[in-house]
DNA sequence: TGCCGAGCTTGCAACGTTGCAAGTATTGCT
DNA sequence: AGCAATACTTGCAACGTTGCAAGCTCGGCA
């Protein structure tokens, strides 16, 4: 089957490197030679080896994206804005999932032996830190994603989670709730997304001259729906329920969702609602969720535009970049 | 950075081929040997080369998934059970996204060249058809997923998908509806879901003796909630609107929920609804989706299985194998 | 006629790895 | 002491490609 260059170049009567140098376009060849070739590359439907080039150019072509979940819509959203900015630079993008599982994050990150075939990594770690990283043997390019505190020299590109909470929180002090509950606090050091919410939660609190009531900040062990449903379950226990709630992801937020329309209860009516993330989910729920909407055409186009320049030799100090985001106000707090 | 065989064995005074029996652990080596290779090994960090080692033994240990859109909760879910199953026999998946735009899936999965980096392919395609896929020059073997029926002969895991659709619609007719709308038909004959869907709806609805009505078949271009809620709107503009309504996913049937909400109207007691995929969201969505649930972990594992058995050389004809599906009742359809 | 250069084509080596078969010590046995 | 078997190690070649530099052919010009 797969042709090789040899029994092109055999069957056309030339040499191996002329062969390649039709393939490749390469200007010094007679037309007649040309053609000659290009009839025997047809006729055996030649088809260059992708990894003997790599192994001869040191480029595959490939970057590899490595995310804890897919199937959660804010990664699997953010999948489809860095595939479409590193098509426009020619790369192809493979993804791989990690579960968040430490071991799986070291496998296919820290390895050179996989990740050798790609040019370059786009890394969101959960449980990895930057310890962790630094050490990496392999001289692949990394670009991080998310909240993960590195203090190690990588190029990572974050969100504002401070402000951000704090906008999302005050957005509901400002409608005059009285009772603002959070969802998504994180106990475990390795998650930071939910402490530095926290911190944004509590900041705007104290700002407004609140006081933080600790029942009214709920931790989960992870960011999905049936977290947020069994949080909410518990907040609607406490003797006097909250009337808003912050959730630290959209999927917490349409857990929650879910919960207080099963008890008869009416959002935002009897409980405000705001999420993070600004997954589509979020804009066709009912209510349609206010939520923090960070922009995910421009972290993927600045992940993938770091990476490219450190494959250029860029060896400038690593950046740490802050990404965009807005309130997107919809029927969740207002009605 | 990267370290080779030969700087490694240079550094431990042994010869090269004796560097790559320490490391892939051949019983043949001196323990004294072994000892010194490995103190050189761990001095420079040593890591495989990959793509080296692709080329030499014809395998890279990774498989290619191509899907038409990954931010569509069903492919998210599926992918994540083709990467479970798959990193069960050794393989790591990297995962690709077409949109379902025909030049992309040509590229991606006719060309031999980056193709040749995969031992093996899951393709679920969207605009190619058998035509196309017969003659690809690449010899890597290929499973296909989804209802695009190609006479060529190639693997395919499929559903049953007119006789899930006349379940759905089937279950409508016995809670008494009296008229059953139908939302995802489509025209394009390269998306044969819609039709094969429509033929099942139609069956159900001949079956009991009823009409089927053209109006309340309402066609869509795409699988998205914001068709789905187009749709509903145009049926709910009818004289006569519905009282029931099949969506040929849950994507569409939770924008159709939507746009019946905002209406104020009520579901299911106005309007039953019945989904197709049985995605998480329609599982926290209120009401909770009525759906057709495919297995996905049985479709996710019969693909690996067959594309694996592939790899060892299996030369049997193609196999057409039909996945298990149930119906899920839940709040959409009986409040 | 002889030489030069343009135009085209080619062989060699290398990217890093591993299968193969042959190589060298070392040991044990008669 | 001689020989075979054992234990370990090695060089060569190849996977398919491309950079490099050299090779060949031919026409043109002195």
């Amino acid at each position: 089957m797969a042709a090789t260059l040899r029994e092109v170049a055999e069957l056309a009567g030339v040499s191996v490197r002329t062969v390649s140098n039709v393939v490749n376009d390469f200007p010094q060849v007679a037309a007649e030679t040309r053609a000659r070739v290009q009839r025997a590359l047809d006729e055996l439907g030649y088809q260059p080896n992708a990894v003997a080039r790599t192994l001869r150019n040191g480029r595959s072509g490939l970057i590899a994206l490595v995310l804890p979940e897919l199937d959660v819509p804010y990664f699997a959203e953010l999948t489809r804005a860095v595939i479409e900015q590193a098509a426009l630079a020619g790369y192809t993008v493979v993804v791989d999932q990690t579960d968040g599982d430490p071991v799986r994050e070291r496998e296919l990150v820290m390895r050179g032996s996989r990740a050798a075939m790609f040019d370059g990594l786009i890394f969101n770690p959960l449980a990895l830190g930057g310890a962790d990283l630094r050490d990496r043997p392999s001289s692949t390019p990394v670009v991080l994603l998310g909240e993960r505190v590195v203090e190690g020299g990588l190029d990572h590109i974050m969100i504002d989670n401070i402000g951000a909470a704090e906008l999302a929180t005050r957005h509901l002090i400002e409608l005059g709730r009285q009772r603002i509950a959070a969802i998504g606090d994180q106990f475990d050091v390795t998650r930071q997304t939910g402490q530095l919410r926290t911190q944004g939660y509590r900041a705007a609190l104290q700002a407004a001259g609140r006081e933080v009531v600790p029942e009214l900040v709920s931790s989960t062990e992870f960011f999905h729906r049936a977290d947020g449903a069994a949080a909410m379950s518990e907040l609607l226990a406490l003797p006097q329920p909250p009337d808003a709630v912050f959730c630290y992801n959209d999927l917490l937020a349409l857990g929650a969702l879910r919960t207080i329309l099963s008890r008869g209860l009416r959002v935002p009516d009897d409980i405000a609602l705001v999420g993070f993330d600004d997954i589509e989910d979020g804009r066709y729920s009912t209510p349609s969720l206010t939520t923090i909407s960070p922009d995910k055409t421009q972290i993927a186009k600045n992940a993938v535009q770091l990476l490219l320049d450190r494959l250029d030799g860029d060896r400038s100090a690593p950046t740490e970049l802050a990404a965009d985001y807005t309130l997107e106000i919809r029927e969740s707090t207002t009605g």
